[in-house]
DNA sequence: ACCTAAGCGAGACGGTACGTCTCGTCTTGCG
DNA sequence: CGCAAGACGAGACGTACCGTCTCGCTTAGGT
């Protein structure tokens, strides 16, 4: 998702970018997606303003608006940049999947704050209806991938047949979302483990 | 407080209350959590402004900032004082109690537009760091309730004895709060059956 | 200055007034005062509020609004509760008078912190109709006192006859007010006297 | 620049100004000033509220702080934008000269209503010391102007060469300041003369 | 000795204005 | 035509006082 080959992060001092004639400059774009990045890591969702983002880019705030329609926007934009690094591996037994999965994603918003960065986002969404609409456009795609996990397990029969993998993939979603949203990512292997056997023996042939 | 949609909602045209001396009008209070209620049920998060509460609560902004200390604070009473009509009836089936718990969860918050205040806290507390602490601490208690439901299916013997009934009461508030979050509270009587299902079966002896 | 036997200055830590029956607290009225003065001498007009003297005094708004109809009704008192220590004293000689009276003034203003009240009086009575009626009224009055400084020369010849006393006392207090208001008290004897001469020159026989 | 008092008062309906890009926008700032005018004139200084001068000039608040740093600075440039239109003609009389200057400033200050926005300054400079100093400075100049009436009497010889021409213009800044400050604009031609005179006839050879 | 009337401190009330912040829009002038 | 810069109108933020109101308490003076 991210292209660029060059500096990444450095944001200060160089003497400012210029236009590079009638198109969109993509250093500009990108000091911007990481200006916006930094902020909602290091201050949380409360010290993102696209003031703020203009100013951490050195950008003006008007091509932040030529490139996106709003906050909401940019907010997205920034989330879809985060690779996810998450742990899809299958290792032949459903639960242990699923354990690594939810595992993997906490370690992942908690470490690199990409949690920081969804949490805005699904306050925003609360506000603006594009946003809205982007988060669950944005979550279904997700709980496809997370469906995987289930639908290869009823492959090879570890699940029943009639186990619908959409739902199982929304209810390890909302255990993930509801951690995040309530500051509970630290939470105990025991206790993820034991959520996650509810699950996976509420599935199991 | 408010369940009728008609009644006391006439907020015009009286001759203004008065101080009733050197201690809290409760008229007051009772008007400024009215009128913040029934902005954030008219146009939701986005038109709940202090100015807007105090101008429709016919208060001053003081007022207000003397008994609250600030939006969020006066946010979470709003959606505290709403009495929550969720049913937690003992059916003699988990499954079916689930059901039902989740259903009329659903319900109340579709009908009776308190989700969009919870939506609201949700946004708020990834924002404000007391509006985090309350929201954590009020999910607590309500997760507390609906543990309840697996600990008397427990006792008559429905649930295995090692399962955590404080882990399946998070599996259901968070299968909830993704629906809220996400717009999806239309969701079909099957696939909240199916939910309830899995985990029903995975935590029954 | 001031003629209470007790106390004085005291403001903080006794059991607070109470009421002394069906008549006015003489106690409070005096705090009131001695609180209005203090804070118009130490922080000025703009220290001057209602709620900073009714909590230096330690009394309620209401009993400050009970006796005072407004801010300047209670500025206006404060004011004239100053003594004047002005001299009006008969040298004999005109000039000299003039010139005492003129430095007194000067100096009581200064050192008394009495100037940075009327210069509040004055101010106020620039918002407000009231206060100003009550200032010419009292500026009107001290004209007549210092009025009688002409006048007695008139009748010892030292001033022709067709002078208008009531002009040239004018004309020193308008002298004085211009010093006030823009801080020019510390002016040097020399300017004064040159001052004072024009006027003893322009109305001697 | 605004002398009659009919035409471009027009406020309302126009499609509201824009920014102009990164620089002030000069008819915001003629609208701020003017709208201040305004208010001071029709309301005096106790309506004369940033506030008020926002919504009159139909301008957003971040703008008039932006180039006014308070209260006060926008009083003072209000004030110095009316062109003064003082009589300081030489008519080889310095007793007449004199009448005409005061003559002229009571009917400048009550004719034009400029007499109420300096009211509005003197009464600011009593509270912020900013204005007081800026006060000074501004009446230092007037006076420095009115001084050239004696300088060129003393010049011709009318006037005494002793006489001290910054104290004469004190005087007679300080005779028109009172009557401005105790609403004495309306002061009768014979009172005036007379006053003027007791200084004329204090300063002549 | 009781009762009423008024003063008292306290502090809440509806307001208005303050000065600050951010939003999303607009233009300029350089490249 | 893109860009950095930053002004613009709008309007919410949280604070300070305004002048008014009521409370619950005092005490004085009339009965």
């Amino acid at each position: 998702m991210r292209f660029s080959m060059t500096d990444e992060i450095a944001t200060e001092d160089e003497p400012a970018r210029r236009s590079i004639g009638a198109k969109r400059n993509p250093d500009s774009a990108e000091a911007i997606l990481e200006a916006a990045e930094e902020l909602l890591r290091d201050k949380g969702y409360a010290g993102f303003s696209i003031e703020a983002v203009a100013k951490r880019a050195r950008a003006g705030k008007p091509t932040i608006y030529r490139w996106w329609p709003n906050k909401t926007a940019l907010l997205l934009e920034v989330y879809q940049r985060q690779k996810g690094q998450v742990d899809y591996s299958d290792t032949g037994s459903i639960e242990e999947d699923m354990f690594r999965f939810m595992k993997s994603l906490f370690h992942q918003w908690r470490e690199t704050q990409t949690g920081e960065i969804f949490r805005s986002l699904v306050a925003e969404a609360q506000q603006d209806d594009a946003a809205l609409k982007a988060l669950a456009h944005y979550a279904g795609t997700r709980r496809g991938r997370t469906r995987q996990i289930v639908e290869r397990a009823q492959k090879r029969g570890e699940v029943r047949a009639d186990v619908m993998p959409e739902v199982v993939a929304d209810l390890l979603a909302a255990y993930a979302w509801i951690h995040l949203l309530t500051d509970r990512l630290y939470e105990s292997d025991e206790t993820i483990r034991a959520a996650v056997a509810v699950i996976a023996n509420g599935i199991k042939s």
